[in-house]
DNA sequence: CATATTGTTTGCATTATTACGAACAATATG
DNA sequence: CATATTGTTCGTAATAATGCAAACAATATG
């Protein structure tokens, strides 16, 4: 599929919340996991809670996960929806490869 | 295919050498380009020589393109075994995903 | 109702990123 | 050989990102 400059942003976007390893932890973390308290993700990381919580404001704010509160606990999620939107954006643009390059660059794999 | 933790930091590095939009751009020029030197990508951009040059480099140093001199030229283009692997890595990075999580989010798509 | 538990927000400090102009290096050209 | 062309590197300024401790807020519990 073609990718345009409004879908290329996006990339830059969803590439911007992935740039960094403690947020990759993160939505890994949540994309393994059935029940995912806030806690639980803290737990798993080096960090103290209110940089956890900054993470996962910023994962949020893309949209790659999602928040609910449950009593006095916070129960975090991934957004499928979203989380399938990026996986079709970085599939489409490396695609996009056309390979057309005169370059004496090693070709093929 | 499952991914450990080493694949998951390569995943950070590339998503951060992919979460600027100038340096998407330029992948993108660079992925549908027969011949790409750096005034061509240059022209195609905004920004100054000094700030292209940059952020050529850190896209060298991912690995994600290769610079090649001629003459007083320097022609950039894809290193397509890096951009395989990255597009593989994102690629199992979000296969990942198990959908277990009990949140009341909105399944399916 | 006082206190504990769970997270978020705020206020810093430190470091990284981005951009620019100027200086520099290497090749080409008159 | 002087000068133009093409890029890179350096120095610097402005902004963004990262992390922590402390202050807050909201719910739970004795």
């Amino acid at each position: 599929m073609e990718i345009d400059i409004e879908e290329r942003k996006k990339v830059a976007a969803f590439a911007n919340a992935l740039s960094n390893p403690v947020r990759v932890e993160i939505l890994y973390f949540l994309a393994n996991r059935k029940d995912c308290y806030f806690g639980d993700i803290k737990k798993d990381l080096p960090l103290c809670k209110a940089t956890v919580s900054q993470h996962l404001k910023e994962l949020k704010k893309v949209g790659l996960i999602q928040g609910e509160i449950e009593g006095p606990k916070t129960k975090y999620c991934i957004n499928i929806a979203k989380w399938n939107e990026a996986r079709q954006l970085f599939d489409d643009f490396f695609s996009g490869y056309t390979g057309g390059c005169s370059c004496n660059c090693r070709k093929g794999k």
